[in-house]
DNA sequence: CACAATTATATAGATTGGCATATCATTATC
DNA sequence: GATAATGATATGCCAATCTATATAATTGTG
């Protein structure tokens, strides 16, 4: 496989990896079977346009023939436009909301919700488009942090009684009311991802309780 | 075909054209074979990656995977590259002598090697580092201009003799000593032609004889 | 250890890629 | 003016390889 293609093969592989969708997923969005995803990303083997299309336009991307000597200056517009989400209120709303939860996990390293939680935001950043959703950022980080806190306030009541905290299964460790409202979250953050990832035949982003709809989302699995 | 791939085939193809290469000429320079190249552009054959990035490299061309997002300022970019060789004066002097061409050819349309010149120049016209070329399209365009001044004078000389014009065959219309220099003139046009395309192991931009010497430059032929 | 999800492999079928050649256009020669 | 010749592009045929369906290996999770 000649350099310039196995660039143009990474490149589709990191972009997939960015926006956080599986091969299966991306399989699903551009009709591209899932084994042929592995093929291209592993085997090397010489795609055909078509294939190389849809997945590019799946993942945002378009495929370009421009001048060798136009590159290096495209190179550089195509790198400024990227970082500049990077430096957004709105990453900086989803980072603080990251390490909210990051933080939770330390105290609930177990609860598998909070790293499901942990995985969609960190997916949502690796979108491009998720700089224009500060306001939908908001809405999640804001349960977040109250849930943080009512979850703080709880241990500390907890530590006065001085239960057997370790017996009990972790997911009983928080009231049902808390995890609720966690998987809630989760339901949200990976409805926004869907949301960005590209339009997509769904209900608007308004949170929906966490139990499942369709598989097509990415990801957007129990 | 999806409009995305006919859009890339079409622009390679225009890259050929502008470059003034026959589907055989791009063959022997890429290794793929006249054949593919004629089903890439008329049959919406579903071209390979390693096809199509070989066709391109050969171009001068880049494939390159872009975001969406930045495909405009792309699309600008390239833009801003390309005719910003179109201002210079290099390129001034390529259409006055084009000017000329075009000129001669309506006093004297049935004469191939005008014909053959004006497409020749035309192809120049189509290559990127044709700007840095202002003394050889000097050097081409005066001896262009003189001929044309010679026919002139040759044009009114005839007219007071009155000869039958129309009955001799268009080559014979004009002294062989023009002829020559009209020939002389397409050669070195396809020799600076062939320069530029790019670096070929061929012989140095002189002025050659109009005879052919092998046939892998692009359009050289007689 | 079972279960689920993601990724990799195997075999069957479709299509490209390459070779030889046909067609079409233009030029040269008689 | 007809015909041969040169060059450019398009078309059949066959091997090589990609694409697709199904399945297996791998990894992470409870």
């Amino acid at each position: 496989m000649s350099y310039a293609t196995q660039e143009l093969i990474d490149a589709l592989k990191a972009a997939r990896a960015a926006k956080g969708l599986s091969q299966r997923a991306l399989s699903k969005r551009t009709g591209v079977p899932q084994s042929h995803i592995s093929k291209i990303e592993t085997g090397g083997v010489d795609i055909r346009l078509s294939s190389l299309i849809e997945l590019a336009r799946t993942l945002d991307l378009d495929l370009k023939l421009v001048p060798c000597k136009a590159a290096a200056a495209v190179d550089s517009v195509v790198r400024s436009t990227a970082p500049a989400v990077a430096a957004m209120p709105a990453v900086k709303e989803l980072n603080r909301t990251l390490d909210t939860v990051r933080n939770l996990r330390y105290v609930y390293p177990d609860l598998s919700e909070l790293k499901k939680l942990q995985n969609s935001l960190q997916a949502l950043k690796g979108l491009r488009n998720v700089g224009r959703e500060l306001e939908a950022l908001r809405d999640i980080g804001r349960p977040i942090r109250k849930l943080k806190q009512a979850l703080e306030k709880l241990a500390g009541e907890r530590q006065g009684r001085a239960e057997q905290q370790k017996a009990t299964p972790y997911a009983a460790r928080i009231p049902a009311e808390q995890l609720l409202a966690l998987r809630r979250a989760v339901g949200t953050v990976q409805n926004l991802h869907n949301q960005l990832v590209d339009t997509i035949p769904e209900q608007p982003l308004p949170p929906r309780p966490a139990y499942r709809l369709d598989d097509d989302g990415a990801n957007d699995d129990g």
